[in-house]
RNA sequence: GCCGCAGUGGCGGAACUGGCAGACGCGCAGGACUUAAAAUCCUGUUCGAGUUAAAUCGAGUACCGGUUCGAUUCCGGUCUGCGGCACCA
């Protein structure tokens, strides 16, 4: 009798071994493969099981590839920087320096217990100066090729961080971090011009290998839509108001302008007798936050008392203010075409303004119009020269058109802004660069990088636009490096997402300190094969770290411009009745405590088995012991079988075989779930061979290799127990032979009408007739009447269709 | 409002290109071992009818309809849940 499966002594034993022994080498003739894992930030409530699910779902699959000839870059670290790890300095009353200390230890510890095949020597921490000073690198190469720039401007500003907020941080009006209402406020900022991206960003979508929903989710951020700019001239003024639309073949049909209410001619445009009712509402406008504006449906709006003159036709349409109109897209102002766009009518059956229809409908002119034909298809009506076109094909020439009159041009628009980077927090990479009153906003030299975070006595936000930097004048105070005159620092610091935009660069070259990582070994590791992790930054980090590649690949630090070849979204693990674990709700579960009770093995498996892994699944923890009792059940076959010297028949050829074909292909197709059930599938019927006549030796080996990506400890345990001396890890993954797994005979179902009603065995290559007679001799008794149909499909079923 | 994903036993879920729905696991019920319990092992477990037990029959993959010899799978419509976008002209 075998000792019985003892996890803690198992994983204690080979723990301490590949400590000293580790079984993923770099011998420079292996090919690479580098999964990445996104990085934590050091959390105080420590890990949960569903940050453990995507270490495991990630480790599986290093060591899958690991099996399969490769050295797997597979490093982890800190994304340290930022609010939540600032905001929880400040409720545990500590420095974010310290608490961060702790909490990195915390999870390193537990990351630990997951035994994944981490390197941790290439170990990075966003707040490490000798990091960040490449961060602060990247900002001053960006000022220098004009991509970093100062302005002052309404942003998203979070009354609760009290910081300024990117717009990708802002979730239904709300600040993606703390869930307050975000209002703007007028701050000077740093800016980053992402825009200069947006096309590249979209189009480059193409090249990657990622989930459709993130791809899509970048497409419609970035939104870039084609369409005309269009100058309407002011009726008895000098001035010209541009409109920007993606409908120009409408043009006919505009019966009156909107301005935003921030245009910039939208007060003088006032006249006499509007003068104060224009004022009013521009000034009630800039009352409204963003959120308000937002949720307010009913559409407000004031007329100007001026007039445009459409450029097609000649017409004198009034100009309007109303917030509808967005003052910081397109060019903030519109032509209004209340016929065929639902918000233009909706404002034109409000304020009694006219309706021109210049598109028919099923090829009429719709009387009592009730809402919008905003279909760019139907023949074009009341359109001057325009009539009898068909609009799809105008919609695509007007621009042209337009263009040639000279009254306008095609032109093109994004959705996506440029980038708000200065915070005004303490916790976060200083902005490398000095204000001198002559040279103005000079970088630091990069020699002199890092620029360090002083340390301060008081590091709480101010709420006032600073940062609490601005108070430390010793920091504050220092000479241009430009001309050497008394000048400032800026004192804002960087967004979180500076260090995380990059940092899957520097693990593999993260001691140099002359260079953000050498051409060399970027050439060698880099990109990211496989990264995975949460479908929550599919627009914030996700996004920055694809124009960061971007523009290192520009200014030639790495030489590929898409950082992630493979995306895979995890789904996330919650609590009872779907509700997202936190320490707030009191529902967290921590790993630590499974580990313990039934090890690591069991956890890792128990993770994957709890549903398919790119969807949510409901915590329960009871199914573990399901998975405990299978590795019970797998160690005593092995042990118990070792030395039965079993010879292999036909029969364990095939169950062998099969079970190669079974997990590899489940794990090719990333089904981690249905591989644990294919396991215990498998190990029950092995199990019932062995009782019968033994399981040879090359199928235990076989099983164990497969088994050790998903149950490393057991494997490692029972590949030594099978009398090998070198790692399970060591191996190559098996490969099925198809011919071994052709099952002689093979039962059948047979149908009547569709509906089972028998089984017959037939050989495999059974002819159709031989069959077709089978199967009526063994429903004879059911079958009376005339048979209409014989169906056979080869090897599957057999269905007799009777009137 | 628009777009996307999903809906299968008491529960988590499985079913490859349309071919025996419910694999595997949890839970539950019964049994074996034990002085007893735990652990382990065996048997059963979609619902309903039927029977000592079976055989057998009927219904069944959110709902309604369609295509097909045959639909969880394909098509059309409806409902519900989740996610994304939401005055972007």
């Amino acid at each position: 009798m075998a000792t019985p499966y003892n996890h803690k002594a198992i994983e204690q034993k080979w723990r301490k071994h590949w400590e000293e022994h580790p079984v993923n080498v770099n011998d420079g003739k292996k090919p690479k493969y580098y999964c990445l894992d996104m990085f934590p930030y050091p959390s105080g409530s420590g890990l949960h099981v569903g940050h453990w699910r995507g270490y495991v779902i990630s480790d599986v699959w290093s060591r899958y590839k690991l099996l399969n000839g490769y050295y797997i870059v597979h490093p982890m670290g800190w994304d340290a920087f930022g609010l939540p790890a600032e905001n929880y300095a400040i409720k545990m009353g500590t420095h974010p320096r310290i608490s961060t200390e702790e909490n990195i230890k915390n999870i390193k510890r537990q990351i630990n217990e997951i035994a994944a095949i981490y390197d941790w020597d290439m170990e990075v921490n966003t707040t490490d100066p000798n990091f960040y000073k490449w961060t602060q690198w990247i900002f001053v190469k960006m000022f220098k090729k004009g991509l970093a720039y100062e302005k002052q401007m309404p942003i998203n500003w979070c009354p609760s961080c009290k910081t300024g907020l990117a717009n990708e941080e802002v979730v239904n009006g709300k600040c993606e971090r703390c869930g307050a209402d975000v209002t703007k406020k007028n701050l000077r900022q740093w800016m980053l011009k992402i825009t200069a991206y947006a096309d590249r960003l979209l189009e480059d979508l193409n090249k990657l290998d990622w989930p459709e929903k993130v791809k899509k989710m970048q497409a419609e951020w970035i939104g870039k839509s084609h369409g005309a700019e269009v100058d309407f001239k002011v009726d008895g003024s000098g001035e010209t108001i541009t409109v920007y639309t993606t409908r120009p073949d409408t043009l006919h049909g505009a019966t009156f302008m909107v301005l935003a209410p921030e245009h910039e001619l939208a007060a003088g445009l006032a006249t006499e007798e509007t003068k104060d009712a224009v004022e009013d509402y521009i000034y009630q406008a800039s009352l409204k936050s963003s959120v308000d504006r937002m949720q307010d449906k009913e559409k407000t709006g004031v007329f100007t008392g001026s007039y445009a003159i459409n450029p097609i036709n000649g017409a004198k349409v009034p100009i309007w203010l109303s917030d509808y109109v967005l003052a910081d897209y397109g060019t903030g102002a519109i032509m209004c075409v209340p016929a065929h766009d639902d918000r233009d009518f909706e404002f034109a059956k409000k304020f009694d303004i006219p309706i021109i229809q210049v598109i028919a409908k099923d090829g009429k002119e719709i009387e009592n119009m009730e809402e919008a034909y905003t279909d760019a298809s139907g023949i074009m009506i009341n359109s001057g020269d325009w009539n009898g076109r068909e609009s799809a094909e105008l919609k695509e020439e007007a621009p042209e058109i337009i263009e040639k009159m000279g009254v306008g041009k095609k032109t093109t628009n994004y959705k996506l802004r440029d980038w708000v980077f200065s915070r005004q927090r303490y916790w976060g990479e200083p902005i490398p660069i000095v204000h001198c009153p002559d040279c103005g906003a000079v970088p630091v030299p990069e020699e002199e990088l890092p620029l360090e975070l002083p340390e301060v006595e008081r590091y709480e936000p101010t709420g006032t636009g600073e940062s609490p930097l601005a108070d430390i004048e010793e920091w504050v105070n220092c000479k241009c490096p430009v001309c050497g005159k008394p000048a400032k620092r800026e004192t804002n610091t960087m967004p979180q997402w500076a260090g995380s935009s990059w940092y899957f660069l520097r693990y593999i070259d993260n001691k140099n300190d002359k260079e953000l990582v050498s051409r060399e070994k970027a050439d060698q590791y880099l990109p990211v094969d496989m990264y995975i992790g949460g479908v929550e930054h599919a627009v914030l980090h996700l996004l920055y770290s694809r124009f960061y590649t971007k523009f290192l690949y520009d200014i030639g630090v790495v030489d590929f411009d898409e950082p992630f070849h493979k995306l895979f979204n995890q789904g996330m693990i919650t609590g009872k009745n779907g509700i997202k674990m936190s320490k707030s709700k009191g529902n967290v579960v921590s790993p630590d405590d499974l580990v313990r009770d039934y090890g690591c093995d069991s956890l890792r498996m128990y993770e994957l088995f709890v549903g398919p892994p790119e969807l949510d699944a409901e915590w329960d923890e009871r199914g573990i012991d399901g998975v405990y009792r299978f590795l019970t059940k797998f160690y005593k076959l092995v042990m118990d079988q070792k030395d039965a010297q079993v010879k292999a028949d036909k029969e364990l050829l095939k169950e062998h075989h099969k079970l190669i074909y079974d997990i590899t292909t489940r794990l090719d197709n990333f089904s981690l779930n249905t591989v644990v059930s294919g396991f215990m599938e498998h190990t029950n019927k092995l199990t019932a061979m062995a009782k019968k006549n033994g399981v040879d030796k090359e199928t235990l080996e076989t099983a164990v290799v497969l088994l050790a990506p998903f149950a490393p400890h057991i494997a490692e345990e029972l590949w030594e127990a099978l009398g090998h001396e070198d790692s399970v890890f060591a191996q190559t993954w098996p490969v099925y032979d198809e011919e071994a797994m052709k099952e002689d005979e093979i039962e059948i179902a047979v149908q009547i009408n569709g509906k089972a009603r028998g089984k017959i065995t037939i050989g495999a290559e059974e002819a159709k007739d031989s069959v077709l007679a089978k199967a009526k001799e063994a429903l004879a008794d059911k079958i009376s009447g005339n048979i209409v149909k014989e169906i056979y499909v080869p090897g599957r079923i057999v269905n007799i269709v009777m009137k």
